[in-house]
DNA sequence: ATTTTATTGCGAATATGTTGCAATAATACG
DNA sequence: CGTATTATTGCAACATATTCGCAATAAAAT
């Protein structure tokens, strides 16, 4: 149950962190200095994940995608659920400081929110 | 390029026409009463996707669902982008008539938006 | 009837993600 | 330190979803 420190964690925490884009397992083992095998990034992702170090995100390409929780400047309030951009020229997709605001019938208990929008991006517009 | 009418593009049809949820492809290969080949039933779906006769939702499974393109009441409003609420108790996925409203940053164009709530739905709680 | 070609079925390929298991190594504790 | 505990890793196998090539079939046009 305890975590323990490892390079791999280490690595790929760094990666993320340092990465403007969420990124897919196959993005961070070619981005890795070192080699970690595939099973192991995904198992090290997935404890990101328990432990809401990072996120994931689904795409409409069927693909995992993680980023890492970033708190909002304003350090009262958590960052929500937000709005995700994946950009079809440069196929990246990033965070947006966009919150997700809905409604839902009544009796629908909402747990969680995987928006993701498509098109393109700033960089490549 | 010119499109044929066949036995398994009606069925699909039929079958999408009268179901509530959306369906993935192995739901629909279930229910259908004819036997219709795995890629065959892709192919028909994407094909209905690229017709904007059906849309395809992407849910955190990191499957496809298919639902028919439906219009507002007001005949006058097109369908636009809208929530998709995937009940974890019974594991179906529907589209609510709950609009995506969002901004993106300067410089960024829309084209699609995949976005799916999960939690549990009014019949299940 | 004949031709054209969209559609289908089949099998194989591709891709993504997970799991069992034995080996390794981080941590706790004497 | 030295040892014990067990979280983590690598590897191979597995599971599943979706696509693709290709030859056969059949809708629609002539
Ligand atoms: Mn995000
Ligand atoms: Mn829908
Ligand atoms: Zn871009
Ligand atoms: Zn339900």
């Amino acid at each position: 149950m305890n975590r323990r420190n490892t390079p791999s964690k280490e690595a790929i925490l760094d990666l993320l962190s340092g990465s403007k884009k969420a990124l897919s397992q196959d993005a961070i083992e070619r981005q890795l200095d070192i080699e970690i095998n595939r099973a192991t990034i995904y198992r090290v992702l997935n404890r990101f994940c328990e432990d809401d170090i990072v996120h994931k995100i689904v795409a409409e390409d069927g693909k995992q995608y993680f980023a890492i929780c970033k708190k909002c400047d304003d350090p009262s309030e958590v960052f929500q659920h937000h709005f995700h951009f994946r950009c079809l020229s440069c196929d990246t997709i990033e965070c947006l400081q966009v919150p997700v605001e809905y409604s839902v019938p009544n009796g629908y208990e909402v747990q969680n929110a995987n928006c993701v929008l498509t098109g393109v991006c700033d960089d490549c517009s």
